[in-house]
DNA sequence: GATGAATGAGCGTTCATTCAT
DNA sequence: CATGAATGAACGCTCATTCAT
């Protein structure tokens, strides 16, 4: 019975799916995950409020799921990307362009992935251990690589250096969406890459810093 | 009819709202803002549940007060500890440390502040623009004393630089909540230090990465 | 049109038709009526949700209809049985037995029939003036012939004694359902048919109790 | 704190549950307790739908309470009067009278009790195991007694002769409600009890009926 | 006839807030 | 000031039914 589907009903299905997500990164944005209501989500994406549950399982899931769905995409594009490259510090730059440009293209997708997603411990468990973790160590990776190499330090701890990476880009995000909304979230890019790689502090003074 | 009110009754009232506040911390870190009910926090703090509505507005100025209260604090003791210093680098350091002992100390605090305050782009755009945007420009500060003394870089902009040291320690704190919660908050003081000072790269790649 | 229907055709209908109601008894018996999804239904029956509105008017209806399905057999037996029989006390004794005899050796119909059935006065309404009625009626008549023949007495109202037998039986069914489960109900037939025609009370002592 | 409230206050509490309990039985009636709407029975009460919480822990439970109560004090009555009486035989016939006078008092009362308490396999194991549990034991009781007293019948089953009682009393309130709305249900005391007692069989009879 | 995806009306329950005491 | 009983608006989710295929 399922073979009987043909390419194009998996497809419809998957273009609803899609429709739906979209409506409610839409509606989560606008209104807040917590004021969001269901029917509103459904109207958005031009269904029945039964169908949003024939999609996915609840009003938290179909959350979970615009994270899951954008950041798969996200890390898959990411890979394919980074696996071009040789220079770990080029794969930085280019994780670091990705994400600056990607949530600086799509507001409302920002929002809910900055803001909306976390809400509660427990979400933000989820998260980490879900597809957030994936792209963390992918990020971690690329440190380690780096150090292997003796491109990057190897004296920090990678961990911490992936933390304080991943730390000042979010930040700049949110500070882009709470603070400057009408800036340019890009343009920061090469000043962040190079203030993370070189530090605040001139060479001359790092001895004296090091302490 | 204020000014009637002796040392003792202002005290007095003093001594319940910040019981109530506590009762706050407590009850949001258990039960996450949303789930909480505001009867468990008048439980908590051994008031009836009209009381809390004669000295906060509401739950989520509740919520807010936590905040502010918490924050006004610290910001008091980080102005006392930095005018004792000199050095830029040296306040750097005792602002990181503040902020990672005050919440390395008190978990149920750190879980209301570094998740439940940020639910909503409302709420957040609420907090940059009160306390924490006066932490952010106290750090502001340092870095641009720091880049006046010729001790920071003077080619970086100082509000990133901000954004990248309050981020880095920001995302720390949530590690440390969510992946980490055993972990000393404190021991990554110095390590997460020299990285701000002295980034991710050898001086000798520097010219190669800044690119 | 329903004319050049052949009669296999008309069979394979009515076979659905059955395993449709079977799947009703099942379900509606394991989950209530209530509870039951109609959806489970198909499930049980192994047909589309849609193909239920094919054969049975909604849920309603289906139960209505499980309810006279099972009755209609059951007096069409009971009413071939009887009539073989001349002795209304014999004529009594198989209508106890076969009551008892057909539930008690289908515990989901019985719980379809003794609980599920009766949710409502409307529904119980339907039943009263629908085929339970007609058992009723074949229950008063066989009392009429006996009192008529002078087996039974000839001073009691028919009625009220149809009324106690049926409820002494029912009650029966009730019991084994809800409190005995695993009790054999067709033992109980004797003692509750010997009780039911020489009432509780020592003939010596009619007198002081008919009062 | 609780010592603190008055006895007024107490009936106060009381008076407001029993109007919402009464509220219940009317709605419930009307509408059947499926299709009956909490908000309902709030306006009936003339209370906000939020203090029904208050009171009861959910409609199922209100449903319950109704039941329960309502048996409570029959119960207690039951036992006050029949404690008052020496002979078995007085004693059943009281109980029978009182439990239709009971009911025949109060349709909806008798409609919610008859038909809307027993929607579900669940909810009539919940009854049998309480308070109705309660009134067959007592019920038990007087028979066994009576059988000790030789008053009864020592030959037939005790739990039996209750479930025919209970049966007959049961089905003479259901066809009241469902058949003849318009009759008074206390005149068939006199009939059912005699008939209960003496059978539907002349003595002369018995033997062969026995068989 | 058979299917099963889509529909959308319907409701029990929660809980922040109020206000009479 | 403090209390806590009462309020009532708000909403996620279910599921019987329909109908295009």
């Amino acid at each position: 019975m399922p073979e009987s589907k043909t390419a194009r009903e998996l497809s419809a299905r998957e273009v609803k799916r899609r429709r739906i997500l979209r409506a409610a990164i839409e509606v989560f944005a606008r209104d807040g995950y917590y004021s969001a209501r269901m029917t509103d989500v459904a109207k958005e994406a031009e269904v029945a409020d039964g169908t949003l549950y024939l999609y996915f399982d609840g009003k938290e899931h179909l959350l979970l799921s615009v994270f899951d769905d954008v950041l798969s995409r996200f890390i898959d594009q990411l890979k394919t990307e980074v696996e071009k490259l040789e220079d770990p510090f080029a794969k930085l730059k280019i994780m670091i362009r990705l994400h600056l440009e990607t949530l600086g293209r799509d507001r409302a997708l920002a929002h809910v992935l900055q803001i909306e997603t976390r809400h509660s411990r427990r979400f933000m468990g989820l998260l980490a251990r879900g597809k957030l973790g994936e792209y963390l160590s992918l990020l971690k990776e690329i440190v380690e690589e780096g150090q292997e190499l003796g491109r990057f330090r190897r004296d920090i701890n990678a961990g911490l250096a992936t933390n304080m990476i991943f730390g000042a880009v979010d930040e700049l995000v949110n500070r882009w969406l709470l603070v400057d909304p009408s800036e340019d979230l890009v343009r920061h890019q090469t000043p962040l890459l190079k203030m993370l790689c070189q530090g605040i502090v001139p060479c001359e003074f790092h001895e004296g810093a090091a302490e």
